[in-house]
DNA sequence: AAAGTTTAGACAAACGTTTGTCTCATTGTC
DNA sequence: GACAATGAGACAAACGTTTGTCTAAACTTT
């Protein structure tokens, strides 16, 4: 017969109390050896004692007892609006893997651009001792009570440092690419509305535009407004404006998903990429090299935009001064979807000739 | 000129002391209020005394001190091989998902399959207070020290549930789906060897194909090797298959990621999917729907696998006895990618023709 | 009106750390 | 040998909760 144990994994998890006990020392004594406390004098002797205890015992100090007592807690909140998403993900990732290397952990709480969310969490987090906060694509209506950074912040807020991609730059460079391969009937693409970047992409192809001195038609512009984040959220938009019978060769697409739902539905109104249509792409995320075919597209580094964010909000934490804003620079991968612009009449002639 | 403030955000945070002050109450009778503790009679007055106050002063209970406390942190530690790729985010945004709704908050750690990490992250996040843990395709050596529950876990450990997809079920239904198509030469793909899916589903396809009278030629199958999540890992592979003049009508991929290289592959072969050959994917990942040709797959329900993993550790902390294992059933999603079986020869003839 | 019961709340210990202050013994200085 | 200086460590308060025990007043009951 057993004896049951009072708790699944057998004895209690060792603490300080039980280490200055089995040394014949105190608990403080124990702390200033495992700390390294400057100012504390305690023979070699001693130290390597209490350090072999801890060691034989397993001993990890309690970081919750240690945030209530005032240190930091070297915890981070990320609030982000969606798990398991392309972007989202990718700048995660990079928030995350710079938190690990510095020995940070970090909550995740998604808000589904819920108001109510965005407003709770950062009280919630800091009930739970998080040092600060890096807010991804997210709305936030007031200073959270915490130091904050934001990674394509919607709002510009004091004293919260935003990261955030240069689009007039990245709109040069698409707009630049399509006018050289002679483009100039291009189709352009709105993002959904609670996308933070929807209004300033917008505007800086607009304004990329009339610089180029290329022109813009209403009946070119699609609106993209589905709550989702797959490639279906352009798909109706395109087959609109393919059936609205208006010429265009390019199509100035959003994002890379909706990139692969205007493929898709050109495709299927038997139009070709790039052949008849060049289509470019934003973000490059992964599976955008490994399309059919391949994207042309902006690419946003969001893996450093995330590292970036945690970097400066770690520096804030430090104390160090850091900047407003930064601004991380966009690049131009062609790949296979765009091409030199093919009048549709003359492909017409071209096919029936 | 200002006086400046000793925080940034002004006072200090209200607290149950402060609260209990302010109204000339102990902070213990103010805590019974805030938590409906049931046995002790408050008046209804007070009560509303206290919760007015608590409302005013926008007071949210330390957690960290609730923990200490002894109290259940609402906590749980995610532990994954990776940030930022398909398989792994539709699985912890399941998870995520549901521990958001029961009002947990959890922490994610990656240990890229390093075995150091993988045995360190347990005692850590146990430091931190957490509840319980989901090991989300992760080698675990032993039991860790807390409530655990795996999602496709690479070992069985006394006391730990694991939910994984049922694979036998997923290689009938792929390769049924093929040999109804007429395919007998099948190329097999098996997956990088720290995946904890690869040698469960090499065999459990093996099995099938025995089952359905596939023949395996040694020569038409492909080890993945390459540590990515990018479409590259199956490339080379395809590459070597094709040049090896071998023929075969379909390819039966590891993953979807794997198909999409597969596709491209071929693409850049000349070979055409589906026309010349069939390529079928595995895990149903959002973009699959989306490339051109959309990808034949077997579902695997991530996001559902990543949330029962969760619902089983809540009700295991819970005290509620749960399963030693669940599988889940896949689904196969028939789309473009896969085709009746044209032999290769009889299709050369027909093209010479 | 005395005894018992209920009500409303205070008090204090505990959780596991950190850290400022204090004490005692040893060593060093003149 | 008296005194200060230092070394080694103990002690206790504090962080913000929860919760078991205690008390005083108010109400019942007979």
């Amino acid at each position: 017969m057993q004896k049951p144990s009072s708790t699944s994994t057998g004895a209690r998890h060792a603490n300080l109390k039980m280490l200055a006990e089995y040394l014949g020392l105190s608990p403080s004594t124990v702390s200033f050896v495992l700390n390294d406390t400057p100012g504390r004098s305690i023979p070699e002797a001693t130290r390597a004692r209490v350090k072999a205890a801890a060691e034989k015992f397993n001993y990890r100090p309690s970081m919750v007892a240690r945030t209530l007592q005032g240190k930091r807690a070297q915890t981070i909140g990320i609030l982000l609006p969606e798990l398991g998403e392309g972007y989202h993900s990718q700048v995660l990732s990079g928030v995350g893997d710079l938190l690990m290397r510095k020995d940070y952990f970090y909550f995740t709480v998604h808000h589904r651009h819920r108001t109510e969310l965005i407003d709770a969490y950062p009280s919630l987090l800091r009930s739970r001792g998080v040092d600060g906060i890096v807010a991804i694509d997210t709305h936030l209506a007031e200073v959270p009570p915490l130091p904050t950074v934001t990674v394509a912040g919607h709002t510009t807020l004091p004293g919260v440092a935003n990261v955030l991609l240069n689009e007039e730059h990245a709109a040069r460079l698409s707009l630049g690419h399509l006018r050289n391969l002679g483009h100039t009937k291009i189709a352009f693409m709105h993002g959904q509305p609670f996308s933070s970047d929807a209004d300033t992409r917008w505007n800086a192809s607009f304004k990329a535009a009339r610089e180029l001195g290329i022109e813009q038609h209403e009946e070119l512009m699609i609106y993209l407004s589905k709550d989702s984040h797959s490639p279906e959220i352009s798909y109706p938009g395109i087959r609109k404006l393919v059936k609205s019978g208006h010429p265009f060769t390019a199509v100035l697409c959003f994002n890379d998903v909706s990139a692969m739902g205007t493929i898709r539905a050109l495709h299927e109104a038997g139009l070709r990429v790039p052949d008849d249509i060049s289509v470019l792409g934003f973000d490059d995320i992964q599976s955008a090299a490994y399309q059919i075919p391949s994207l042309t597209t902006i690419r946003q580094p969001l893996q450093k935009m995330g590292s970036t964010a945690a970097q400066l909000l770690l520096k804030k934490l430090a104390g160090e001064p850091i900047p407003e804003s930064i601004e991380v620079a966009p690049e131009l991968v062609i790949r296979e979807s765009t091409a030199p612009a093919r009048d549709i009449a003359a492909k017409k002639r071209g096919r029936t000739a």
